[in-house]
DNA sequence: ACGATCATTACACTACGTGCAAGTTTGCAC
DNA sequence: GTGCAAACTTGCACGTAGTGTAATGATCGT
């Protein structure tokens, strides 16, 4: 791959990223490009180590030296909002309820520019399951930094309640997208992006709220609360 | 494979078991065994579709139309286990709180010979991501399967309701198994089942009474609650 | 016993992911 | 600039995962 040296036009915000710094994080930045374009013109069945590397203009090799997996290289949308909202999260004040922080963290997401290419990736996976085996990592890795956050955030907590918490969350994340997919499919629009969002509050007020509604709904007998 | 014709000793539960299901079922569980036997004895690196294949006495190709994945052979115990609970919560009386039919269901794991070699196989996976991928997705069926029980109790549900509650109790379950496996490494003693056990419904208690330990435990300011 | 049906097998093929030994680019000192 | 060292890229070969296909073998109903 040949990177023509883009002179200092814009001052980095970063103090030194030198040029091998640049290169990198370009390359990978067109990798994950290439296999996104790749998925949305061509499907899923187009997305091959040799075609990505060859629309990446790198070689498959150099591929495989950027992602392990060729499914991780179609992570980075999610792995930026998994991002965005953690660091939201972890900004919210300390002695507020936890589980109000997590809503704020969600409810951050007015930008849907985070939101829509996770929503577009979620779409298709849902349609061909190697997708969906790649999600489910993104959505384990995503409890794991969960977790850490939390920690963070109290460090005396003890840790399986930590986990058990974060980890139902994720669950409770990954129940509203599952529902906003089946309900709403394909639809990319803003409207449907603002239902999804909506599924995510719901999910999170239910899981902080206990799930009152699924006792004793349509039964005939004695309504017994334990 | 040549399959010996083992005259009809036992009378068998199911009415016809042909002669080509007995073969295709000893097969399977030919197949199950050699996988998890060579995964103990040689660790992950030996099970390859080519080993195992041969240790079960029967083609490469036979295995693969058996499991689609090499990794699919090795949740034949977590199947039975998800089974297993699943009926016995399927069984629990409607009227019954959904979180308290939960725990029952939980609870009738006290019978090890299903909990045991899950645990194995989550030790297994907690040493190589390659099979904690697997136990991902077997994860993911039993959310699935568990929505299925969970309508099947409650026709009238809301499906996001039911889908982020199983969701989240899957992920609570999940929680419970991590905690489990990074605490008591290696130990499958009866007594570290117990403890696994105790996790998982200390993960199920949680998920139903909130979260009220996570909340401004080590705060110093003002003690809010939303 | 015989034809129909289903299971098993060998073989070929595409593709993933990795180790290795080159070649190429960048950083750094002079 | 020149030269050297470190980092990056590349091609190649290898083992392995899965899949399609066509032939062979076992099982079923009659």
């Amino acid at each position: 791959m040949i990177v023509i040296a883009p002179p200092n036009t814009s001052p980095p915000a970063t103090p030194t990223p030198s040029r091998r710094e640049i290169n990198k994080t370009a390359t990978r930045q067109a990798i994950i490009d290439a296999s996104l374009a790749l998925l949305r013109t061509e499907g899923l069945e187009a997305v091959t180590a040799d075609r990505v590397a060859e629309a990446a203009g790198v070689s498959r090799r150099t591929f495989f030296n950027y992602f392990s997996t060729l499914e991780s290289a179609l992570n980075g949308p999610t792995e930026a909002f998994v991002e965005h909202v953690l660091q939201i999260f972890e900004t919210q004040p300390r002695e507020l309820p936890i589980m109000a922080a997590a809503v704020n963290a969600l409810n951050g997401l007015a930008d849907r520019s985070l939101l829509a290419p996770v929503a577009e990736l979620v779409a298709a996976a849902h349609a061909s399951p190697q997708l969906d085996r790649l999600q489910l990592e993104a959505w384990n890795d995503c409890a794991a930094r969960l977790v850490d956050a939390i920690t963070g955030r109290l460090p005396g907590a003890d840790p399986l309640t930590v986990s058990v918490f974060a980890n139902s969350l994720i669950g409770a994340g990954r129940a509203a997208f599952e529902y906003w997919i089946q309900t709403a499919d394909g639809d990319l629009s803003d409207a449907s992006l603002t239902r999804l969002q909506d599924h995510l509050t719901t999910a999170l007020a239910q899981l902080r709220d206990g799930f009152p509604t699924l006792n004793v709904s349509a039964a005939p007998a004695t309504t017994r609360e334990a």
